[in-house]
DNA sequence: ACCATAGTGTTACTGACTGTAGCACACAAA
DNA sequence: TTTGTGTGCTACAGTCAGTAACACTATGGT
């Protein structure tokens, strides 16, 4: 059946001056149209800028307040959120929502080897730690 | 200084009628347009679909041979190997590179729960195992 | 020898999206 | 009131995906 018309923002489509931008922003927590320029090493007009930072906002990815009539632009969401999406995206395309699979399909493309996947064993014990911890605190 | 410029081909820029197609060859192992114009619902004309097919093998996804004077599409890399090249790119912009802080994210976004985490880590065990068992045997 | 059929190669149009930017307008400081 | 500084709006070119038409070629039947 497959009709899964999900129109969740994706970070994958994002253009490269956007990513750059997007990590430029998530970096450094809160930014204006000037620093991120700043930061950027390409010569580009502030008017680019601008527009890239409004279109990442209207995708979802900033949200900006005002500083004295000047725009303060912030992350929506953390990075690690948004690529979390992403790789949900990947994994219900190519791999059928099989986490597995892909795991497998990461060390076979050599995303991961060996080392790293032990790693990853013990960051996941970590991350269930953490877990039921965050949990009691939050369920006062 | 990230100065990355990779070039190689990447799934996350595929669009989704190509995203389906590709699906399509990956699950029949072997198509002709017609076959996937068939198995595709969509009513399309087949140029349309063999127009696709070209890009797709143009993009490096597929092959094609002869079967006496029709084209045979074959893939030309498993799902999962293509979806952990996704993953990695998206590992690359988005988490700088830290696999674990993807996990984190996947747990924070709800990609993965608790239950899940505790699959994926027999999980690992397996595919390390496997990993293994196949260096073994292919080291003859 | 011819025609219909099936399949390929080539080419093209359209809409969306991204990179890039100009310009007019508003408000604050001097 | 002039001069910045920053915003809002608009636009244009390039790329790419979706979609398809059309012309050409071989193949099998009559």
């Amino acid at each position: 059946m497959v009709s899964n018309t999900q129109s969740t923002h994706d970070p994958a489509e994002l253009g490269e001056l956007e990513r750059d931008i997007l990590s430029i922003v998530w970096r450094l927590g809160s930014v204006t149209a000037e620093q991120v320029r700043e930061d950027l090493g390409r010569p580009l007009k502030d008017s680019t800028i601008r527009t890239v930072l409004r279109r990442l906002e209207e995708k979802g990815y900033l949200t900006h307040s005002l500083d004295n009539r000047t725009f303060l632009y912030r992350p929506a969401e953390s990075r690690q959120r948004v690529a979390g999406r992403a790789v949900k995206r990947i994994v219900d395309w190519f791999c059928e929502g099989s986490v597995e699979a892909l795991l497998v399909g990461m060390v076979d493309s050599q995303v991961l080897d060996r080392a790293e996947l032990q790693r990853l064993a013990a960051r996941i014990a970590d991350v269930q730690k953490n877990l039921d911890k965050n949990k009691k605190e939050a369920k006062s």
